[in-house]
DNA sequence: ATTATATTGAGAATTTATTAACAAACGAAT
DNA sequence: ATTCGTTTGTTAATAAATTCTCAATATAAT
């Protein structure tokens, strides 16, 4: 079947989307139209009916969308219906951070096993999980069949573990470390540099003071 | 003077020359053409010359760019030669990571304050900096001239403390609640949504398995 | 000095993304 | 049943972003 390709700025709506869709769920709301969430969210109505549109019609003429199903469609679009397992290399404080977000749980994301290479830190929990050796890392994530690694080390350290991470059959990592990763395109990456935000906050702070 | 506005798609890349600049920089290499650096870079050549032109011509015909120079230049569009203060409110895991991360002190970000409203926080150090009552954040604020507040609290909290910190005279907001702010449109705000990140990671996962 | 080579900056062409417009379809009211 | 108002899905129009092209201009070589 010819998959007609979805662009990545589609997506990176859909998560917005999700999130006022729970909320609106959360109120009881049942039924929604394009007009209204585009007043809420602020994206035009157009936009919102185009997007969901690339995944074929949720919605209904003269009634709207119907808020739970439009909201199970995108997580099934999302794979958020499903489980996925992870585990955080680097047990500072953003690995940490992470980890104890109970909300990622809420949506599927299982947290299972962390490594770091600080002796002092191996054997200390992060809800229930024990810090384990780095060299253990392969063993464990071959063995529990883990997805995704989430990475937040030191960017030196970043591309040879992300090697690593490659040879023992990850499908997935999120990189906190400020460097691009290079991987077999068999596994997907999604970075998260924050000192790339900061710097587009700082712009922004500098537009604004010489407009 | 009309200043011609710039598309937030190229500011998005600016912290990505810059950081390829600055490794550059670190490795005695002078000069540099949009060619070598779109090898380098995997985008392409003619967007990179785009992308600087924007701003004014960085470069020299027959010669490419001077990595030095055109580094220097990027930090000021970037704002990044001066220096910001920030406070971080919300003094978890996440917010401790943060304070803790000393690059951002390298780029300028000075690191002035910490704030949240757990008293068992209260007199605890981060990198020198003790953590005060939220209470006190707005006084702080003030006295200290604050440019830049970091938002790590939970969202139910985030859109009132937006308030709070708009009323107090902020510049800008990093925001990391699971949630849109509210803010008068002098105050520049930069969301940081960690759960919409992983989101689209699990997209790309489902998508690869699927084709 | 002259010529060959390299490379930008800028405009044109193309592609992609967003918004507008409207026919088709549904629900509710009469 | 018919009509009216609503709202989608889809196509068309517009806008924005990206890529292509090449004259202009620099460096380097002879």
């Amino acid at each position: 079947m010819a998959e007609k390709e979805i662009s990545q700025a589609v997506i990176s709506r859909l998560p917005r989307y999700f999130r006022y869709l729970g909320d609106l769920k959360e109120k009881g709301v049942e039924r929604i139209s394009s007009q209204e969430l585009s007043d809420i969210m602020k994206v035009t109505a157009s936009q919102i009916r185009q997007d969901f549109n690339n995944f074929g019609g949720f919605g209904q003429q003269g009634y709207g969308y119907n808020v739970n199903y439009l909201y199970d469609e995108i997580s099934k679009i999302l794979g958020i219906d499903k489980q996925h397992s992870l585990v955080i290399i680097g047990a500072g404080h953003l690995g940490k951070a992470i980890a104890g977000y109970t909300n990622f749980t809420r949506r599927g994301f299982v947290f299972k096993g962390a490594f770091d290479k600080n002796p002092e830190l191996y054997g200390t929990k992060i809800r229930d999980v024990e810090v384990r050796p780095i060299e253990e890392m392969e063993d464990f994530v071959r063995k529990n069949n883990i997805e995704i690694a989430v990475l937040t080390i030191p960017k030196e350290q970043a591309v040879p573990m992300a090697h690593r991470l490659a040879a023992c059959g990850i499908k997935a990592i999120w990189n906190f470390a400020h460097v691009d990763l290079e991987v077999p395109n068999n596994i997907q990456v999604e970075n998260v540099h924050l000192s790339d935000s900061l710097m587009k906050l700082s712009y922004n702070i500098n537009r604004y003071e010489n407009s």
